[in-house]
DNA sequence: CAGGATCCAGGGAGATACTG
DNA sequence: CAGTATCTCCCTGGATCCTG
């Protein structure tokens, strides 16, 4: 059985990070718990450097994992938003996570690609 | 000021996202955090379907980022043994967030691309 | 043992144009 | 408004071969 502490080798992880994580998969997800539910187009407001393509593209891959919840109204012009199913609200607290990491590295001085601050002066010295 | 609930226009999440998610870089830091230090090989070992190229190459970038320590005894043969540095450590929360909902979902009977049962017999009933 | 160097193929991201 | 349809391009992963 899987105990606290196993490895990778044949753990589960691998299957959910692929359908939750990679470019703009995340930020969809962190949008749709902080905030929900939303229109397509306040996503994209909230992602300006996505094309609606690829938001559409995240949108129907979480939809068919069953954790986003499409909602349609086939009205004149049409509405659609989308929020998270309540399989989908497992990933709140993993959510959370990250972005204090993210606010907290921020605070530090964090550069991507360079490190944090001690790092670019140990890099600086040689 | 990013205050709580804050979308993700200018938010910080991007760039860490960039970095810690990603194919297999997820899966590195999982491994380092239940487990360290680890040697080059022993990673090899724990995520058999990885190349070694591959891995050199998440490690060297989760190094510059200065997430991962990476220590050398030039003996021969070189040993090389990797670790998260603290404030890598800062990510133990939510690897562990992700991981229970991985077994979560798995013992649910989530199914990678067609979601949950429910989501399974509902496609069906079409 | 732990890699560096190359080469290659595939897919995902992005831009653009069109539609119910 | 909320997509769909193409097309192209680049990046990434993988395989193979070589080295301190």
């Amino acid at each position: 059985m899987a105990t606290v502490g196993s490895s990778c080798l044949g753990c589960p992880m691998d299957p959910v990070l692929k359908a939750v994580t990679g470019r703009w998969t995340t930020t969809i997800l962190w949008n749709l718990s902080t905030e929900s539910p939303l229109r397509f187009g306040e996503l994209m407001g909230l992602m300006p450097a996505i094309s609606a393509k690829v938001l559409t593209d995240r949108l129907r891959m979480l939809e068919q994992n069953g954790i986003v919840l499409r909602t349609q109204k086939s009205t004149i012009p049409p509405e659609v938003s989308y929020e998270l199913t309540t399989h989908g609200q497992d990933l709140h607290q993993a959510l959370r996570s990250l972005h204090e990491v993210a606010l907290k590295w921020n605070a530090e001085g964090w550069v991507p690609g360079q490190g944090f601050p001690e790092d670019q002066v140990a890099r600086a010295a040689e």
